[in-house]
DNA sequence: TTCAATTGTGTATAGTTTACACAATAATAG
DNA sequence: CTATTATTGTGTAAACTATACACAATTGAA
């Protein structure tokens, strides 16, 4: 097992690794993937390193696909981090000592705490779908909300402050839900997904209106049951139309944002 | 000499290197700084290495510096390529024959043909202030309009189209311009910028209405002389205000452009 | 002095964004 | 069964923003 992390770390490239911030959509609040390490209480993103042979992209959609069993999903790069020193939260000593209880060897030869330039890429996955698996440093894999984060190691913590950023940027001129909702949601949902994501409140006869306006979401002849009050009607992306927006670019105007 | 650059490539990472897309504008176009490789007719884009203490975006500072001789330049970090074949226009032994033709040396211990994954930054400089500088595996440096480039070395073409796509972003949210025009400049000359960076054309009275909205540039009481017609007013950009209109971002409405 | 090219300037129209309220519906509690 | 409560569905008017557009003034050159 210990052999299988050396044979990993030895075959991959050493100066250059990935972290994926994952944000999914549940009970009305996004969330964030992250991973506890091993016989520690310490958080970080979910990364891991490149293969000689493979492209960072699909490095990135690999290690997407390992942490949360997920083929489909939405995977941007948004900023490398290449600070000399990305040890924020925690020192690069305080760091070794997690890594020592996590491998509980001498992994010392491999030189754990070189200096590793970090792409960073976003993802957005269906909540609901995500079988959150923890890698081998990790024994725990579990959601978090984004007001309530921990201190993460390395520099996690602003790598999620850029993602959320280039977020909400995205949000300006393409649009955003097919990997964050189930396939049938109510307008209510996706405004509050919108919501989330920028922190603030919308106008719902004005957010309905400019998301219809995009020609993108298809009105089913069915209602959400169950919930108290007046029952919503359900819609679903018209794939096409949503990929067509998603590349052609839309121009969404959430101005009152500042960046 | 040549221990210098082995010196400077063994001193340096190996993984990860930078290219920097170098924006300037003279005679009312945009125009891209490229490097002519020793003895041949290859071209690329100014590029280098991170020494080990040095921070990503220190050394793209510094790369620039060594380039253009400036100091004081808009620097932006935009893509990070990381392809496992960056090989695009000439192939790994055809740019591996230009090395040998620019090193005159075996340097083959140096595996010069490694997998490198480069960090994309573009920089906006002011064309009159820059002296192009060649590096060690160049003899000419000088500036090309965009419309004209040759086929370069490695992804560099690609690398120049976000770049640009990058810049037009950009265009949406902060102003342009202190870095790329001399201290004065007329009206005419800023929308040439603009008109160039988006490739279209704008309207002359909306234009100005819009800049000047932005309450970023200062009015000077002189006129340019010796262009032939009737001669523009100067104007030069209030640096705090330009400065606060860049972090705080500001909303320009080039809706036009799709991205 | 005339000509040609370019600058400086304002307004009206179209389009977009925003603010805002009431009736309909569905589950729940009585 | 009825009343209550919370939430949904829906349209219009006002404010704001973007766009289209033309003529007089200025300058150097002919």
């Amino acid at each position: 097992m210990k052999q299988e992390l050396r044979a990993y770390l030895e075959s991959t490239l050493k100066e250059v690794a990935i972290d994926c911030t994952i944000f999914g959509f549940h009970a009305h609040e996004l969330k964030i993937l992250l991973l506890r390490w091993k016989g520690t209480n310490a958080w970080s993103l979910p990364g891991g390193r490149i293969f000689p042979e493979e492209s960072v992209q699909s490095a990135a959609y690999r290690i997407l696909q390992e942490r949360t069993g997920l083929k489909e999903v939405f995977l941007q790069q948004f900023h490398t981090f290449g600070d000399a020193d990305r040890y924020k939260n925690f020192s690069a000593s305080e760091t070794l000592k997690i890594l020592e209880k996590t491998l509980e060897e001498d992994l010392s030869d491999l030189d754990l705490t070189a200096r590793v330039v970090s792409i960073g890429y976003f993802a957005l996955v269906e909540f609901e779908q995500v079988v959150p698996v923890p890698d081998f440093y990790t024994e725990e894999c579990r959601w978090w909300e984004i007001s309530e984060l921990p201190l993460l190691l390395f520099d996690h913590n602003e790598m999620i402050g850029m993602a959320l950023k280039a977020l909400r940027r995205q949000l300006n001129y393409q649009p955003i839900g097919y990997n964050l909702l189930p396939e049938k949601f109510t307008m209510p949902e996706l405004q509050k997904l919108y919501e989330s994501i920028l922190g603030r409140q919308l106008d719902r006869r004005n957010f309905q209106k400019m998301i219809l306006s995009y020609d993108i979401l298809e009105k089913l002849p069915e209602k959400r049951r169950g919930t108290a009050n007046r029952s919503p009607f359900l819609y679903r992306f018209d794939k096409q139309k949503y990929e067509r927006a998603l590349s052609e670019g839309i121009f969404f105007p959430f101005q009152g944002e500042k960046f």
